[in-house]
DNA sequence: TTTATTTACGAAACCGTTTTCGCAACCGAG
DNA sequence: CTCGGTTGCGAAAACGGTTTCGTAAATAAA
């Protein structure tokens, strides 16, 4: 069954294409009867635009893309709820672009960008992005882009994060109070912004304890769950194992967990966890987790409709605009 | 800066519009030397194809939709992954749409497909959804669809589906044998395929064992997780309250466990819970939580496979490619 | 009554590609 | 040398909308 378009609308009627296209989008110079009569056929015959053919006369495809790692992550799918409550409400269609955590794959998405798919880009770079010129690129031939968590410093564009130093602080200062002295930092990442911060945020909390990091216990985690499991468990045997870790992914909770029940290591009797989480289950884990929970829903809001407002007015300056929204930390078992 | 288009690459190399663009498709009509050189410049320019130009004359988006109820979800967040894997490799982009199991929201989504939008569906319904006119729409205007997880029965199409009825007896059973006597379900949606098998099984299960079901153990869950919770307070309060409970969703995993937490009720020892999930951390919940794990990933992966066969092919019989992958029953301490 | 203005609509260009068709130039065969 | 065939390319028509501009008729102003 064919679709209906314009022209066989216009025959229907025996009206004009352009008049045609000017009832639908209620324009002045058209008769009220006109528009009704146009209205009601649409209506009728099921009219629906193609939506390809207004994108390629207006440059405008009325798209947004979100470009993240992963979706099977809290943190991300809270996000794409809030972008999205954002996009609907403006007539937008969200493009999820998954980079796998992989550059080349984020560079190609980014690329294919240029050709005016969509109209604005949200963005949180994966953990093997070092470089930003394919974003700088993309930006400079006229596409907004917005971060949010997972940032690039040097481009110049708004920028939704959370507090990561202190939220590495404060996760790092908690475990101190609760009497852990040797505390592992887990991060994901040398070049990513986030796991540099929290990490930051950790020496720095270690610092004002007078305690002296040890490199042992500071670990760069792979992408493949797999491959952190036993990485996990060698730094929970080592010889100066640590009372404490503070995990910057929500990924490493279970490998951990799974890693203690196997060394018979209690927590939080022998090792206290703390980590950035998003998971709703954290309060009925065994023992319950202590998180940091970002803002996920509200930080895809907020660049979302930071990202529209570029997309309404050219000379809305988004460089100006980055916005930190604080993470809060919650308490539970594991740390008590 | 404005983008590159054929015609600028075109007036560059002093060749026709045509010729860049057969060029650009390796067509045997253009000499090796020109391909070439039209590569070249391409890659130096920076060229990248419009889109929607290539859409509109080709009436081929390249896109396929997914349609789901929402992404925080394991199973959803898995299978997406699935049906991404081959995407890609097919060259084809994801369009996510979520329904947020709002029956309108549905509607206006698959009618916006009958413009083009998308080559092909792959389709998860709503709660909500109770008929299926706007999905035989879509699919007699043209769009192949293909289900997944949650299936419209009246509608002659692909579905991809795990075993629910079995599945449910499976739960069910396995309770009885742990010595459950009384046993709850708890279900989704009244006209939901998967809520009714699932129920289906449980109620075969008591059957074989001589149990009478109780309709005050069969609870129709909300979609509002808030609204859920003072609902299965209830039902572990009432005096003839349930020793084992089956959940069809997994999004009841974190209500069931804190009501039991606020109320005293020991899991195993007071309720056993079994309940449809994918979630990561099920081997490490308060207790651990004795699942149907669904095949997420790999039902998307088929589904997805199945729709790009009808799309490479007109005349490949989606009708006839129906196809169940079963759930495995993983036993955890929450029935032990 | 004539002129100016408004109202309501249509013709056609345009967005960037793809594709069909036509046509030179060149080739080898007869 | 001529003729059929190939090779390599260009012109132009689509695809389905939007938008600019022109214009006839109706109305208002002079």
């Amino acid at each position: 069954m064919k679709n209906i378009n314009i022209k066989e609308l216009a025959r229907e009627l025996n009206l004009s294409v352009s008049t045609i296209s000017k009832a639908l989008h209620d324009s002045y110079e058209i008769s009220e009867e006109t528009k009704r009569r146009v209205m009601e056929t649409a209506a009728r015959l099921n009219y629906v635009p193609n939506p390809y053919a207004g994108s390629l006369r207006n440059r405008k495809s009325k798209n947004i893309a979100v470009v993240i790692p992963e979706v099977a992550d809290s943190f991300f799918s809270l996000a794409i709820n809030g972008i999205e409550s954002v996009a609907k409400e403006k007539g937008y269609h969200v493009l999820i672009c998954l980079t796998h955590e992989n550059f080349e794959n984020e560079r190609t998405i980014l690329k294919e960008f240029k050709g005016g798919r969509v109209d604005g880009v949200l963005m949180s770079v994966s953990r093997e992005t070092s470089h930003s010129d394919h974003i700088s690129d993309l930006i400079s031939n006229g596409i907004p882009l917005v971060f949010f968590d997972r940032v690039c410093e040097e481009v110049a564009t708004a920028k939704i994060t959370t507090n990561d130093l202190e939220s590495g602080y404060k996760a790092t200062k908690h475990l101190l109070q609760q009497g852990c002295d040797k505390i592992a930092f887990l991060g994901i990442s040398k070049s990513l912004s986030i796991s540099n911060k929290r990490l930051e945020g950790y020496l720095k909390a270690l610092n004002d304890h007078k305690i002296k990091a040890d490199a042992k216990h500071i670990i760069l985690c792979s992408n493949d769950v797999k491959q952190n499991y036993p990485v996990i468990k060698k730094l929970l045997t080592q010889k100066n194992k640590p009372t404490g870790i503070v995990a910057s992914v929500e990924k490493l909770t279970t490998p951990i967990y799974n890693a203690c029940m196997e060394l018979k290591l209690k927590i939080p009797q022998d090792v206290k966890v703390v980590c950035f989480s998003n998971l709703e289950t954290a309060s009925i884990l065994n023992p319950s987790l202590t998180t940091i929970t970002q803002p996920a829903f509200e930080m895809g809001k907020t660049a979302a409709t930071l990202l529209f407002k570029a997309l309404e007015k050219a000379s809305f300056d988004l460089i100006k605009e980055s916005l930190v929204i604080p993470s809060v930390l919650e308490v539970r078992s594991s740390t008590r």
